[in-house]
DNA sequence: GAGTTTGAAACT
DNA sequence: CAGTTTCAAACTC
């Protein structure tokens, strides 16, 4: 922070300045051609989507594991780490480098190197630290990712873990670093480098975009291996953004050296014997990342978010050095990223993952909106809460790199103060070992800390969101351990962008909160459940009120402005809402079809799905944000949306007078559920319609999707007599994967109808809200993400739904996702009170029950028929990542490995 | 920026 | 379970 070090940083931008040229030389772009990394750059690409799987961390419920829910909470963790780590690293790195280079390495060196020695130096570490890093079980899923994109990343994280004592850590910021960073920076410029980075924190770590986004500003910020920094850090290393980066290594420096604490201390000083232990911190934080995602979000907000700190590299450099400043001093909080948003994406969600739970899907889903206001991106509006962060990412992915790199630029010059909250967090992840440390001390000083810190914080962010779409709260009295807290309610670590006073949301007190949310969760099994489910499908097939499991209570605001829940959500009302002269624009309580009007009357449906699509429209037009429009649209031409909501609201149901015409499907009339089917079929095609729509703003993340469903599509199609099978889709959605599902679907679009029916299910059920509901709580509480468990029965997959399915979720699911699965149990798990928590699940089981799976049929049907994405969950993260990524990016998958 | 309104969350 | 209080965000001025 103080001035010594900036003088450095000023040399240091010289260099880089240097540098550029080379990269710009034929020869350098020649060699990036030749060079295997960058492939990893279109990993870099693909890593939001990796980012995606982080979402369901947020959700991650305490119950599962109480590491999954540190990891749920650590968000801010996770940036923490990886700033430290980074510095670390970064400053090891470049100490040790010399020794052992890996033939990546070269490649990458040689591309580094022809700019700087110094970035030779750090790739040497680097490899040497993969090395480790391959040797380390725990570790492999990271290394493979980074490995194969990115080893500087990993390489500079391992050598700064194991090897570089902090001392030499704060010496080579002081000195190679910076110098480094410069030149780094400029390589970053060029693309290929930061690509690799970026593939590296998200294979590794599996990050959520959201998460991915505050890494990379990590990084950024921190100057670390400048090659780590983002692909979008195309700026050219402008010398204020230097200087901060200067001043956070410093301050990292000093944690880590003189009083570090937190993971990051410990991993310096203990570095040589720990370097696995090093390892397990960089686990953690992949499992933090995952969470964060929301914010990530994200939640995916993170994503753009990330890219847009890359890409703003001026603007940038004046927000982080006010952010630096606050930190640095307070040092309050860890961050805990986003979502991105969780969301989550961020994230996600996603989050989702976020989400995570990363960004709680709440917060996820509300985050998207504003984080994709941020990013001006469509295409993330179209995905809501953690499937915004994956948007966020994957329209980067998409684009070209150029368009990227503007669209970047221009969310980046658009918005400086989405940008901040990264830094901010980025920070705050430097300073965690203060934190732990804090954590002996007074509650009352860490409070004042947090407070002084929240005054800054808030002065950069007014809103409750971040730029990033990442939750901020602002709480006063809550302590952040009450739902009040949006932060905590989407299980995400209050962070610095927080203007909370007296947190206790926060990884020093990890244990607080993992207790308050145990609590929380005892009296509502869903209260960390994302309100809305699904927003992915939702976006592209569904009608926005698809997702809102609880629904609003509004008397005064007739569901038209932000009080409302739903609104906020931009999801319609359903008939789980309790609303008053509800006008929501997404949809209207109103909207739905009586249930005594019985068998289903999809015209009736139709046509109220028409006419409230004219008025809708015409709400919509209104509306500034373009997100909402497309959600309207999507939503009018989807009159299933509402199916969702009875699945969430089963236990409502009998209480509301209308149900969607969804709900006609009830498993009370066999009728009703054929129309149902009819209905899901049509809409499906009215989806595609919108996502037609969609597609052309969106581009190829949308058509991603709709290429999915409309493959599902067509299968439904096929299996006109699909109600038996789809019956049981529902309990098979719980346990297959969706990644799987996906890959079959996308792998082999040739595949056995069979095959196509069962993926289409699966995505379906991943997509549907009542699979997902029950799953969805399982999700929250095991931010681990169902979806490796549910891996484990895809095999299943290609079974009897109807029969394999429960037996392979007793058998394979964990108990709790069995409970949840249960039909009849989870349901009225959720809501205590009854007013919001809906298990979609149990209604979809309960009924099934009953009426046996023709019901489930329907609903699944209508599920399948909307694409699947990843819902908010965690699980979400990986396949519906996948879903939308597959085109864009294959080499997710081997990521996440 | 302060104050009001609103509705969710928490409490009784 | 209903009513009330508390809380923080959204909103207004």
């Amino acid at each position: 922070m103080d001035s010594p070090e900036i003088p450095k940083i000023k040399s240091n931008t010289s260099p880089s300045s240097d540098s550029p040229p080379v990269q710009e030389s034929p020869v350098f772009s020649y060699i990036s051609n030749l060079s295997p990394i960058q492939p990893v750059k279109a990993s870099h690409a693909v890593q939001g989507f990796t980012g995606l799987s982080s979402p369901p961390l947020v959700f991650t419920s305490p119950r599962i594991n109480t590491l999954r829910e540190t990891s749920f909470l650590k968000r801010p963790q996770y940036p923490r780490l990886s700033s430290v780590e980074k510095t670390k690293s970064h400053d090891e790195a470049s100490k040790f480098v010399d020794g052992t280079v890996d033939s990546r390495k070269h490649i990458t060196q040689l591309q580094m190197g022809l700019i700087t020695d110094t970035q030779d130096c750090e790739t040497n570490s680097s490899s040497e630290g993969v090395d480790e890093y391959l040797a380390d079980p725990m570790e492999m899923d990271c290394t493979n990712s980074c490995q194969s994109v990115n080893p500087c990343l990993k390489e500079s994280i391992n050598a700064s873990e194991s090897e570089a004592p902090p001392e030499k850590a704060k010496e080579d910021l002081d000195g190679k670093q910076f110098d480094a960073k410069p030149v780094k920076n400029e390589e970053h410029s060029d693309g290929e480098l930061p690509s690799s980075e970026c593939p590296k924190v998200g294979s590794g770590l599996s990050i959520d975009n959201a998460f991915n986004g505050e890494y990379h500003q990590g990084f950024h910020n921190q100057g670390i291996g400048g090659r780590h920094q983002d692909d979008c850090d195309h700026n050219p290393p402008s010398p204020p953004g230097r200087l901060q980066i200067g001043q956070v290594y410093e301050d990292c420096t000093e944690k880590v050296g003189g009083t570090s604490r937190g993971m990051i201390g410990n991993m310096i000083l203990h570095s040589p014997n720990k370097a696995k232990n090093d390892q397990g911190g960089m686990h953690r934080r992949c499992l933090q990342f995952e969470e964060a995602p929301p914010c990530a979000t994200g939640k995916g907000d993170s994503s753009s978010v990330e890219k847009v700190n890359n890409s703003e590299p001026p603007a940038s450099t004046a927000e982080l050095e006010i952010v630096q400043v606050p930190y640095a001093a307070t040092s309050k909080r860890q961050m805990g990223a986003s979502l991105p948003p969780r969301y989550g994406g961020s994230s996600p969600l996603t989050v989702p993952k976020p989400s995570g739970i990363g960004l709680h899907l709440n917060s996820i889903v509300n985050a998207a909106p504003v984080v994709r206001g941020a990013t001006t991106i469509k295409l993330a509006d179209h995905y809501i809460g953690v499937q915004v962060m994956k948007s966020s990412s994957v329209v980067n992915h998409h684009l070209p790199e150029n368009v990227r790199d503007e669209t970047e630029n221009s969310i980046a010059t658009s918005s400086s103060i989405t940008r901040s909250p990264h830094n901010v967090e980025f920070e705050r992840h430097g300073s965690p070992p203060e934190k732990s440390k804090l954590d002996s001390q007074n509650v009352d000083s860490y409070m004042e800390l947090n407070q002084s810190s929240s005054q800054k914080k808030r002065k950069k962010t007014p809103s409750s969101k971040d730029s990033d779409g990442c939750k901020r709260c602002n709480c006063k009295k809550s302590k952040c351990l009450k739902l009040y807290c949006d932060c905590f309610a989407a299980g995400v670590y209050c962070a610095e962008t927080c203007a909370c006073q007296g947190c206790f949301n926060i990884p020093d007190y990890e244990d607080t909160v993992l207790e308050t949310r145990q609590q929380i969760e005892a009296r509502n099994p869903l209260a960390f459940a994302p309100k809305i489910v699904q927003l992915e499908e939702e976006i592209q097939f569904t009608p926005a009120s698809a997702r809102h499991k609880r629904g609003c209570n509004c008397k005064k605001s007739m569901c038209l402005k932000k009080y409302c829940e739903c609104y906020q959500a931009n999801v319609g009302c359903s008939s789980g809402c309790r609303c008053d002269g509800c006008k929501n624009v997404y949809g209207r309580k109103g909207d739905f079809v009586p249930i005594e009007h019985g068998v289903i009357k999809d015209t009736i449906s139709d046509k109220a799905g028409k006419e409230t699509f004219d008025e809708k429209l015409e709400m919509v037009a209104t509306k500034k944000d373009i997100l909402s429009t497309d959600l309207y649209d999507s939503h009018n031409h989807t009159p299933l949306t509402p199916s969702f909501h009875c699945s969430d609201h089963a236990n409502n149901i009998p209480k509301s007078p209308c149900l969607p015409a969804s709900y006609l499907r009830s498993p009370e009339s066999d009728l009703t559920i054929i129309s149902s089917y009819e209905k899901s079929t049509r809409s499906p095609l009215r989806n595609s319609e919108t996502g037609g729509i969609l597609l052309e703003t969106s581009k190829e993340l949308l058509d991603m999707g709709y290429y999915h469903w409309r493959e599902d599509y067509d299968h439904i199609g096929v299996a006109d007599t699909f109600s038996t099978r789809y019956d049981a889709a529902p309990t098979t959605c719980h346990i297959i994967p969706l990644s799987d599902l996906y890959s079959k679907a996308s792998a082999s679009s040739t595949s056995s109808r069979s095959d196509w029916k069962n993926a289409s299910q699966a995505q379906l059920c991943p997509g549907s809200q009542g699979l997902s509901s029950s799953s969805s709580l399982h999700w929250h509480s095991s931010p681990v993400t169902p979806m490796a468990r549910l891996g484990g029965t895809k095999s299943s997959q290609g079974l009897d739904f109807d029969n394999g399915l429960y037996d392979v979720l007793h058998e394979e699911t964990p108990e709790i996702l069995k409970d949840s699965s249960n039909p009849i149990r989870s349901v009225k798990v959720s809501s205590p009170n009854k007013k919001r928590v809906s298990p979609p699940h149990n209604h979809n089981h309960e009924l099934g029950a009953s009426s046996s799976g023709s019901l489930r049929s329907g609903r699944k049907f209508i599920l399948k028929a909307v694409p699947s994405f990843p819902p908010l969950t965690p699980c979400s993260n990986s396949e519906g990542s996948n879903i939308i990524q597959n085109t864009s990016n294959l080499h997710d998958k081997g990521r996440k490995k």
